[in-house]
DNA sequence: CGATTACTTCAACACTTGTTGACATGTCGT
DNA sequence: ACGACATGTCAACAAGTGTTGAAGTAATCG
């Protein structure tokens, strides 16, 4: 259950609510979509929440994409072309990595596509999606661009320990370090090396 | 959906299906439990679908087991005292972890706690659970034996690591890289220099 | 202004879920 | 062998799910 100031339409400032406006609408289901999946995964939310979030009715979801699972694969499907974060320079993209994936911590807003993908890759309809993902939009481009041997069970390696980390920290909690800056001098030496590959 | 020659009793062998025997009972039921748990989350799996594969009556579940949760927590809390791990030389820990993950793959029968956790670790109920293994069960264990600056960090960015692993070969499924021998090559370096600390 | 369209609301469907209690049936001690 | 208890079966509940279609209402255009 996400709290939140979810007040009934006709009770309280807006008098019309809101005018009877197609985009708006269906942005304000996309929001409430992106808000729900961030924090809790695929099954666990309900249409019938995010309709409620959005202050809309449950049957607009339906209406406006087909289905839940349209709504989330375009909530999730926005793009995952992560290539531009091979753009900058190798010797630093460990470091660049490691506090890119530091800073998606579920602990706040967590709207981040990836961390909703994640989140929901225990049910069918995301592990497909986070399968592609992780796949096409990371592994198999960082590989290209690593030299040496075992290019792609390195890449492989430096995906799965991103990954991992995001995942420590969302079950770990609050019990998981705090420290930015201390995970980031141990995690990004370790992702670097097996960046330059020796 | 998990396909099994589940005959209906009263159909084919044995003439009086099973015998009243309440431990074998309760040993069919947790039998097929893990088999659930190893293939899908803990929300995806229903009591019926259990129970059907035990051959039993679904009331029966709640009968030995109090609730789902219940089976649920004894099935995967056997217990989780990871730190027989740490028992050999702390000088080849890094490549017996890596092995360890990596014949723990989720492909064959994946009847490990550890995987049925990880892969329930989206649902309230089990997410709790995975905290507690992950960190009393590990991350604190390797923590203390560690030397140097950044124990905790360390063995948190190992266990990491480890989960990490664990997470891509279910997510990539086929995809992921099956030379076992290689990926062993590339990781256990990675993590024995986190244990030894540079 | 009146009619058509776009948008929204409401109520209900068909289905699944975990759980419960009543009833039937097998097993075992006396 | 009979009674008492343990064990298994059946049907149903209450709550939740995604989804659908009809009816109502605001906005738009001729």
């Amino acid at each position: 259950m996400i709290e939140l100031n979810q007040q009934k339409p006709g009770a309280g400032c807006c008098p019309k609510s809101r005018g009877r406006n197609a985009a708006v609408t269906r942005q304000a289901i996309l929001d409430a979509a992106r808000r729900c999946f961030a924090h809790e995964a695929y099954d666990q939310v309900g249409v019938r929440e995010i309709a409620s979030i959005a202050g809309i009715d449950p049957s607009l979801v339906n209406r406006y994409f087909g289905s839940k699972e349209g709504l989330f694969a375009e909530v999730v499907g926005a793009k995952f072309d992560l290539s531009y974060l091979f753009a900058g320079e190798q010797a630093t993209l460990g470091d660049r990595l490691v506090r890119l994936i530091l800073n998606k911590t579920p602990k706040g807003d967590g709207h981040d596509p990836l961390v909703m993908l994640l989140r929901s890759s225990s049910c069918d309809v995301g592990r497909e999606k986070m399968r592609d993902a992780i796949l096409a939009g990371f592994v198999t481009p960082l590989s290209a661009r690593l030299s040496g041997t075992n290019t792609r069970e390195r890449a492989e390696l430096v995906g799965s320990i991103l990954m991992g980390i995001l995942v420590y920290r969302t079950i770990a909690g609050e019990a998981a370090g705090q420290d930015i800056e201390r995970q980031a001098a141990v995690a990004a030496p370790a992702v670097q090396r097996l960046i330059d590959g020796e």
